[in-house]
DNA sequence: ACATTTGCCTAACACTGTTAGAAAAATTAC
DNA sequence: GTAATTTTTCTAACAGTGTTAGGCAAATGT
């Protein structure tokens, strides 16, 4: 049947708008507040029918963390590309990943929360990896060697988003920290680790 | 009456059994699975007697938070006592940090984590503070100065801290870092920090 | 012995994720 | 076009959550 491919067309609109409603709830009351039930309610449709699209709750969450890592991966690619000097790029991608933790505050928790359920984190988001490989890579340059040791980039690499993540975790908890701190501490830590790298 | 001490005594004995159980489900099954019901369960209480000791499941947690900042605050204090040069204290005290975290995941979760409820985070634990004055005061005597700046020390202080705790966070999401990293860049960092306040 | 306070429990409310099975709608077969 | 079948959707329920109102019973005060 020819019909085939509108009911395919109309169940991939549903996924999308179960998807775009749990977003929507994520970003505006945070995801404790977000159930099966009021994603029901927005897409017009009983609970159950979340089900024949998403195994469950967990993985419909999965799912929106995917969506998180592909924003920040095409936000880092455009200010990747915005400079030559890999030492410029590594500080402008760390930049823009600091910076899509606060535009995103909801999103970046779930994707990088303690708590929040997608703790496995096996290989099961491959999208993950793209951000970190563009640092890696970038990281490589910068040492200007032929063949960089893996441990030595895997080394500053953790500790650049050791510095990053955390102070975004303790800022996105603790919202009194002294203005115009962040940007001191973040600028003096990323520059300090990229002297450390470069030759 | 006499007997109202003995009153006292059992009420504060409650309480304690409360806390304690609920520290017990935390540390045993996470905090997503401590329930009302479960604590009350142990202590051989219904549900509601909880509300008697607590204004309500976020208050409860918030006091075991304060205990965890207890430990961590007690342990902290031996490993400074343990050396008598400021940079080897500095080190101790955030390797001490490092190993509370691992020692009492949950505890340093419910502490530190961003997802869960005690978000609000303001002055309602003192406890907090304790801790940090300890480090703040290590950095102040390694500056070597008499009165050393108050933003220099806030800034070394948040630098130390988001790259500890940002390992941290990371470690215990992804349960994939390379075996020997994590030392190697938290010695790296903390070791490098110090030298940039070393006069 | 009676009155009052205290301690504790039962029952309920309004939620949550999830599932089984019935009903309705669309599709296919004749 | 009607009948059978498949697909889609819903209703109802289960077991769990935090929290509260109201009542029973035991300990206390007079």
């Amino acid at each position: 049947m020819a019909s085939a491919d509108r009911k395919q067309r109309i169940k991939d609109e549903t996924r999308q708008n179960i998807l775009d409603a749990a977003m929507r709830i994520g970003r505006a009351e945070g995801w404790q507040a977000l159930s099966m039930r009021k994603i029901a309610d927005i897409i017009e449709y009983t609970p159950p029918v979340i089900y024949e699209y998403f195994a469950n709750k967990e993985a419909l969450m999965l799912e929106l963390t995917k969506v998180g890592y592909r924003i920040l991966a095409k936000d880092m690619k455009i200010a990747r590309d915005k400079h030559q000097l890999p030492e410029k790029q590594l500080e402008d991608m760390w930049l823009t990943y600091w910076n899509f933790a606060f535009a995103e505050k909801e999103l970046y928790q779930l994707m990088f929360g303690i708590e929040v359920n997608c703790c496995v984190w096996d290989n099961s988001v491959p999208e993950a990896e793209i951000p970190a490989n563009m640092i890696w890579e970038v990281i490589g340059e910068l040492t200007g060697m032929e063949n960089p040791p893996e441990d030595l980039i895997c080394k500053r690499y953790y500790t650049f988003w050791s510095v990053v993540h955390g102070l975004i975790s303790i800022n996105l908890v603790r919202q009194g920290v002294p203005e115009g701190m962040n940007e001191e501490v973040l600028k003096d830590a990323i520059t300090g680790i990229i002297r450390s790298i470069k030759p």
